[in-house]
DNA sequence: CCGTTTGTAACCATTATAGTTACAAACAAA
DNA sequence: TTTGTTTGTAACTATAATGGTTACAAACGG
């Protein structure tokens, strides 16, 4: 399973975009999930590197770095989940062993599709339909 | 990211599908993983509960409980992987607040659709196709 | 009855996540 | 220019899962 911050993520980028006015900030955010500021800014640093939302020192989150259109479910995964891959392959095999020799290859062309496929249907989910939902 | 334990079920039970004639221990198979055998029979007995392999006492797998072109992925993952589900979602939000109160319920019908398109796909590769690469 | 192997329990090490405190640097506003 | 706020970041902790390891009673074939 992956982790919670994608879906954390969605929520602060969700926030964003229902406050296009005026800044928030990442205790307000926190206030909304229910966690500390500290772990949301962790999270925005990934978000502003990635240029999906803008900040700024003593202002807080001033709004979406792009329209929340623009902005896919892809492009925040990759932003802020360290293990992008879906299924862990275990390494050094015995190499003697028909079976261990390839595994590695047989299982990772297996896994590929499933994960490309993964990231087309993130990459199909937009900002803009999620916030439509609140 | 998943465990790597779908990996190396696969690699368990594409030995096991390679050696119908006699039995392999776990102690053999762990050889192959490169791995102990403690961890091969804990996934052993899993396997052996979701009715894929037969064991025995002082012999070991003993083959496969039904032919590898009726064994999907997806049976093998349900047997051994404790999380299944794809993302993580962050529970306990503000309830105060449009979003927190519903964050929930709109990640997991956008998640619910990757998860059951994920375990189709799981779902239609079936073991003889991986034993056929070997 | 013997020898082998499973099934299982009880550990340990490592890693990732999530939570928390603290504070210097940046910056808006007065 | 000064003040007050907030970010960006480091450091530390708790917790849980994975993978690895040892050990041994029970089962069972020969």
């Amino acid at each position: 399973m992956y982790s919670s911050k994608l879906s954390v993520s969605i929520h602060i980028l969700c926030l964003a975009a229902l406050h296009p006015d005026g800044p928030i900030t990442s205790d307000w955010i926190a206030g909304s999930i229910h966690t500390n500021p500290a772990l949301v800014r962790r999270l925005l640093v990934k978000l502003k590197r990635a240029g999906l939302i803008k900040t700024q020192t003593g202002m807080g989150v001033t709004g979406l770095a792009k329209p929340a259109g623009k902005i896919s479910l892809l492009e925040v995964f990759r932003a802020v989940e360290s293990e992008q891959r879906l299924f862990d392959i275990h390494t050094d095999t015995n190499l003697n062993c028909p079976v261990g020799a390839k595994i590695e290859q047989v299982l990772t062309a297996t896994y590929d599709k499933m994960q490309t496929n993964l990231e087309h249907e993130l990459d199909a989910v937009h900002l803009s339909q999620l916030v439509t939902l609140f």
